[in-house]
DNA sequence: TCTTGTGCATAGAAGATCTATGTACATAGC
DNA sequence: GCTATGTACATAGATCTTCTATGCACAAGA
């Protein structure tokens, strides 16, 4: 998959912030690998947002050296080498605390727009 | 005002994602100032965020670079100089079009959050 | 006159991102 | 058995952004 460009994109520091604490969350179900990540995120949201995966993996690798995520080779069954990822321990307390923030900055964001009736 | 880091901080990219439709959302309510808007970002977040004036200023400099808001110096009453920012048209749509974005983050992560147990 | 608080400003270090590009192999079609 | 396509992972480094550190100015109070 190399794909390039699109219209209308998410705002790239958006799509940054909410990488983390959605990759997090897909590996909090169970473990999967980076192209079954990345279309579980198209998935999610109908489509409206496509990682590509020359910006997913760099992801990964920085989440398995901070330890919050571990990863094996494993081979499928259809043959070929895929990379498994899981949340570990630490991975966990991330995700709840990541979601605390952003949550908090919701309200925030919340309270301002209501108040300007935007 | 200068002050230097903090603990428990919310995270840079997370602040950096809000701090656009935050500005833009509190300037739609009415015109204010630098430090008025630092202020109200605090009174907001219940104290929890807590921006530096050496962040807020280049993000209003470029916000009126891009044309999404207007600035006049002014004097105010305690006879000091400052410099008023208000929206302009094409930051009200910024505004709306940005926080459309958001919510549609919001809910994938929600919908992954959920189905995570997080 | 010193300090503190208000108010705006910016250079440039430091850091993050992600595009472009690469490899490899399975499968299907011809 | 050749080619195209899709799956799968990987990363250098150009590019862009961010924000810390620092500066200026002045009002008011001590």
């Amino acid at each position: 998959m190399h794909k390039t460009s699109s219209s209308e994109a998410i705002p790239k520091d958006l799509v940054a912030a909410s990488a983390t604490p959605l990759v997090l969350s897909i590996l909090a179900k169970g473990e999967s690998y980076g192209y079954a990540i990345i279309a579980r995120v198209k998935e999610l949201s109908d489509g409206k947002l496509e990682w590509t995966d020359g910006m997913l993996y760099p992801i990964l690798h920085r989440l398995e050296e901070q330890g919050l995520i571990r990863a094996t080779w494993r081979n499928a069954e259809n043959g070929r080498r895929r990379r498994y990822y899981s949340l570990a321990a630490a991975g966990k307390k991330a995700l709840a605390t990541q979601r605390a923030q952003w949550d908090l900055v919701s309200a925030v964001l919340a309270t301002s727009w209501e108040q300007a009736h935007v």
